[in-house]
DNA sequence: CTATCGACCGAGTTTA
DNA sequence: TAAACTCGGT
DNA sequence: GATAG
């Protein structure tokens, strides 16, 4: 039993309760446990045979006890009977960009819609319109959903992603309102595998800008379309995300925009404990809203008493508790 | 034991 | 138009 | 379901 298999047993599990409208909390935690667990780096079979489980943050005596069922046995009883609670299309329809739970549960009281295909032919005949929240627009974006979950692919080698990232910085520079421009995200951590191009522009003017991304000759869909945030499907099903800022905010956005999601919060975590608000246009004191950084990477962690972190860190594996104690190596 | 629950925000749609 | 809701992004 | 207080 591997930790990936694991993992995906607990995550699993979370989806189904999400669905079936339970506590958000309990969902969040089977979410949490299947993603620690993933990314450990000791062998959880060997964690349960020392019964060390429960010494990893976020895994608790229920979880714990969990996995020594999966490891003994395989399965686990509780998930067996989550998966006989609802038809397995309902899974699938959740990966759809676009479907949430809420709605694979709305369509599914009030229509008997399980699988995907069923969705689609409802959404092909109007039938979706008229439920609660859904209208015309919403049967088109889930028609278009489907399709792009047939198209889109999975995450990317870096070495594939990187002169890709490349070739679009290069087509947005040429665009006289483009100041800076930068890969964000996976790539700029240099994680090895990419889920998506992030890049973040400055601009004074973002319009046209965000007018050009979508309409790059290779872009095959366009996602969303906003001012300051747009995402697009480019040619073998790659996503790609563009966040314009203006300049002041330039490395707030950079610092928000690589992430991790989760060293995003711790960070923005110990801001709040600081009496500061972290957000992607900088460092504010939470009571009047002073702007104290923002320009600059550097002064972000800074204003947080810590070293410049480098991105391929910022993981939340320790890097923030190593950086206060100026440990980092 | 029990209240609280990771941080913050943009886009899109529906509803009031 | 604004608010509420859902979804998705780090 | 986990955990801080
Ligand atoms: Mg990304
Ligand atoms: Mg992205």
């Amino acid at each position: 039993m591997t930790n990936a298999q694991v993992a995906r047993i607990f995550a699993e599990v979370a989806d189904i309760l999400e669905i079936l409208g339970e506590n958000p909390y309990r969902v969040q935690a089977y979410r949490r446990a299947a993603q620690i667990i993933e990314n450990l780096t000791e062998d959880i079979v060997d964690l349960a045979r020392r019964d060390e489980l429960e010494k990893i943050p976020g895994i608790g005596a229920s979880i714990a006890q969990k996995v020594k069922e999966i490891v003994a046995t395989g399965r686990l009883k509780q998930h067996e009977e989550l998966k006989a609670k609802i038809p397995p299309g309902l899974l699938e329809m959740l990966q759809i960009p676009g479907m949430g739970p809420k709605k694979v549960l709305l369509v599914y009281k009030r229509l008997g819609i399980d699988s995907v295909q069923k969705l689609e032919e409802a959404a092909k005949a109007g039938r979706l319109r008229g439920l609660p929240g859904m209208g015309a627009k919403t049967e088109q974006n889930i028609l278009r959903g489907i399709q792009l979950l047939r198209s889109t692919r999975g995450r990317l080698p870096l070495g594939i992603a990187l002169p890709a990232a490349n070739k679009i910085v290069a087509e947005l520079k040429e665009l006289p309102q483009v100041e800076r421009i930068t890969t964000a995200g996976s790539l700029r951590r240099m994680k090895e595998t990419i889920g998506d191009i992030d890049i973040l522009i400055t601009s004074p003017d973002p319009k046209p800008v965000m007018d050009r991304f979508v309409s790059m000759p290779m872009v095959k869909e366009v996602l969303a379309h906003g001012t300051t945030k747009s995402s697009v499907i480019i040619d073998a099903g790659t996503q790609v995300d563009l966040r314009v800022v203006p300049p002041e905010s330039f490395g707030a956005a950079q610092q928000y925009f690589t992430g991790s999601k989760d060293h995003n919060i711790r960070l923005r975590e110990l801001a709040i404990k600081k009496g500061l608000k972290i957000n992607e246009y900088g460092v504010f004191k939470a009571d009047t809203g002073e702007r104290l950084a923002g320009e600059h990477e550097e002064e972000m962690y800074a204003a947080l008493d810590m070293p410049w972190i480098p991105p391929e860190m910022r993981e939340n594996w320790g890097e923030i508790e190593a950086a206060l104690e100026g440990r980092l190596p």
